[in-house]
This record gives C-alpha cells, sequence and structure tokens, in this order.
DNA sequence: ACCTGAACACCGTTCAAGT
DNA sequence: ACCTGAACACCGTTCAAGT
C-alpha cells in the first residue's frame, strides 16, 4: 500500500486563520513553491511558511504529515507541470530532447526544491504518466523493451543528477565568489606545476558556471539511437 | 586575491580544551567528515562537532569562519584522497574510468558532503592538481585543446552531477520506503491507463536504488573517444 | 593566545487549549 | 472541526569574559 502523502484529504468544511485564509493542499504547495522562486536559498522553513500562508506554522501539520512530506508533493506538482505540456511528435529524439531541456529548466526555477527531490520517488500518478511518457516514446520508436527501459533510466536519471547539481550551485550563497575563485586561480596557474592547465588556461577561463545538461543530454540521445541502431543491425549490446 | 579558508592558519601555540584535546584544522576536518561517515543522514552541525570534538562549538569559528567554509575544506580534502592514488597508464580512457569510479565512490562514502560540495569551487591546489590530471590525459592522448577542455568538461560535472544526486539519495530519510514506493507502483499500474508501464513492469522493477553512473561514465567516454577519431579523421565536431 | 559560555535569532514538530 | 500557542529539543554565529 502506497503511504497518504496527505492525512486528511477527505475533509470539506474548513475554517479561515486569523488572517482569513482558507487554506488546502493545492495553496501551501503553490506557496511553498513560490516562496522557493522567489526568496531562493533564503529557502524554505515551517516556520516562514506559516507566516507566509497568514497562519500558525503548526496548522500546515494538518495538510502534510511532515515537511518531507510537502516536498514529495512539491516534486510531483513539478513533474505534473513538465508533464501537462507534452505532446508527441512522433520523434522519440526530438521529443525526449525537449522532454529533458523543460523538465531541467522547470527543477532550476526551484533549486532547494530540485535539489531535495531529485532522488525522491513519489509513486503518484503524475510520475507514473511522466514514466510512460518516456517509455512510449521509446518502444514505439521500435526500442526492444530492454533497451527502451535501460534508455528511460539513462535519461532520467541524468536529467535528476544534473537537476541535483546545477540547483545545488543556484543555492550557494555567493555563487560569484565561487566563480571568481576559478577565474583566479585557473588564470594564475603556474606553468611549471600545472603545464595543461597554464595551456588551456583561456579556454578553461570562458566558464561561466553555466550547466552542461543540454550538450550532455545531446550526446546521450545520440548514444542511445546508436543503441538503437546496432540492434536494428544484429550487433549484440552487450559490450556497453 | 583568492581568499583565505582558514582565519589563524599561521599560528603555533595552541592550548588543549577542557576534554584536553589540541585542535588543528586537520583534525576538525577529518572529525567533520568522520562524522558524516558514521552518522550519515543525521548529518553535521557546529554543535555537534563540538562535542565530537571535546571543545565548545565556538571553538571551530577560530580555525573556520563557517561552516560553509570548513564545507569548502571537506571537499578539498576529498579531491586530495582521489587524486593522490592517481597513476597513470597512458591509457586515457582507462585512467579516466578509474578516476570517475572512485571519485564517485569517495563521495558516496560522505554523501552529505557530496551533496553540499559537489557544486562548489574550491580554488585549492589539490583542486588544481585533479584538473591537471584530467587535462594531461587528454592532451597527452592528442585531444586539440578545445576538445580536452571539452572533455574535461563533460568528465567532471558528470561525476559531481550523479555525486549531488546519488548522495541525496543516500541521505533520504527512509530510502526503503522510497524504493517500496517505486516497486509497488509500478507493478500494480493499469494496464489501459499505462500500457508501456505494464508491458515492462518486470524489467523496470528489477530497480533497486543502484547508481547508473557506472554505466553513464562507460557511455559518456565512448562518447569522447568518438569525437576524437571524428577530428582525427577532419570531420567537423560542430554538429555536437 | 585561545577556549568558554551566554546570548541572539532562528529551526521542525507535538499537543493541549481555544473557538 | 480546525486553528493557535506554548513547549521541547534543536540550529549557526557572535562576542565579552575567563584562563
Amino acid at each position: 500500500m502506497v503511504e497518504r502523502v496527505v492525512p486528511e484529504a477527505g475533509r470539506k468544511r474548513r475554517r479561515p486563520t486569523k488572517a482569513g485564509v482558507v487554506l488546502s493542499e493545492g495553496m501551501i504547495i503553490d506557496t511553498a513553491l513560490r516562496m522557493i522562486e522567489e526568496h531562493g536559498s533564503e529557502g524554505l522553513s515551517a516556520r516562514r511558511l506559516g507566516r507566509a500562508l497568514g497562519a500558525d506554522p503548526s496548522a500546515v501539520y494538518r495538510y502534510f504529515h511532515s515537511m518531507d512530506d510537502l516536498l514529495l508533493a512539491m516534486a510531483d506538482e513539478l513533474i505534473t507541470r513538465v508533464t501537462r505540456e507534452w505532446h508527441s511528435t512522433g520523434d522519440w529524439r526530438a521529443d525526449l530532447h525537449r522532454w529533458g531541456l523543460s523538465a531541467h529548466a522547470e527543477y532550476m526555477k526551484y533549486p532547494q526544491a530540485a535539489q531535495i527531490t531529485a532522488a525522491r520517488i513519489t509513486g503518484s500518478t503524475a510520475e507514473l504518466a511522466g514514466v510512460e511518457l518516456i517509455l512510449a516514446a521509446l518502444r514505439g520508436a521500435g526500442f526492444p523493451d530492454h533497451l527502451a527501459v535501460l534508455g528511460y533510466r539513462l535519461f532520467i536519471t541524468q536529467m535528476l543528477s544534473y537537476a541535483a547539481r546545477d540547483g545545488a550551485g543556484k543555492l550557494v550563497a555567493n555563487r560569484r565568489a565561487d566563480i571568481d575563485r576559478w577565474k583566479n586561480t585557473y588564470a594564475h596557474a603556474s606553468a611549471e606545476t600545472y603545464p595543461n592547465i597554464a595551456a588551456v588556461a583561456e579556454l578553461l577561463e570562458q566558464h561561466d558556471g553555466s550547466s552542461t545538461y543540454p550538450l550532455a543530454l545531446r550526446l546521450l540521445l545520440g548514444t542511445i539511437q546508436a543503441m538503437l541502431e546496432e540492434k536494428h543491425s544484429s550487433t549484440r549490446p552487450s559490450d556497453i
């Protein structure tokens, strides 16, 4: 049995808080996501959430067992938003490319949620729908089952891994200091001790903190396509 | 100028704490890493660190400006441990494969440190040495500079991204519940609503929470090698 | 010179009391 | 029925006081 994320989802009658707000799961999730979007690294706390809602912090616990449960629900809302805009074009590679970029972008709007939820399994219908879409794209393109599952797993863990690290990067308190540290260090690396760094210092310095996910995604999709072609030419893919 | 991580690195005379311990940067870092290794998700806090050290929590602030600075120093210690054991075999692909796996494994021993530091730039000699090693492997193998830098960037961000997410996964309070949720959900998905999931349910259920990093790493190294070969056959790599 | 202890401004969560 | 408020057991960090 899947655990319930919402403690009292069935109830109907609600009393407004002192501030006159009527609470619900949906508006708590939206408020929590907005807090992360607006205040960034200051992040989310039960007490701040209470204040933002115009309610006592403890009121949230009637809707979610814990902050962890709220986070799970937030993860789900993100999956829903990405999946909702999905439309298949029949080209699996273009579709997965688009899906990957928009999922990563959605997570980047809520870096704290990305970091915390990238490794979670919610077991919700939104999650199921996302998995179904990706599998449909691959199986529809002629991938045999084991390759479709392998491709799905590689695709989704890649997206979530980059979302986790890129999200963490966005949350670094003084991100500028980190990037400046990079430029300073690599521009002044000694040519005797670090000949290879010195030789490519100019190229290294172009580092601007942007994500390598878009490129890594394109490369992975190319590799997955190669797996499919290899299979069509009857080669065993066992030497992966 | 790179900021100092250690506030008073120069001082010599030290007085033991009440518990009779003589503090130093090194033993604070080691204690902090051990705390993460042993107590896992309970994690690290200034106050617990003080207790573990046999000192008042505030004493740590004479050695590190903040917990953030301590984390940076811990990240550096992890890089040092991985780089120290490096020995080149002349085969760039085998070397990077070994380096990637051991770096990821080292981070997985300290998942909290991995999660927090995967997106940080320390600017230390350990970090420089790591970058130098990777660039040396690629440039030594005949990669032109721009491809060596591209390969380096793809390789290192992949390792750190998977370390960040896999680390977060290890920290999930009730990891078993998440994996059980996965098995339950996908085994019982309706064949009408989710035909593709139902068709491959058995393959999906084999999910055991292990990382896809080893496979993703092998695939990326294959792609990087293909870039090199493409360059040797005089094809422009612009359509990446 | 270096560690301690009190203080400040925070956390998540529980539960009896209020409406 | 649902929200509030007090309480408990925590945080990171600063700084005057102690040795």
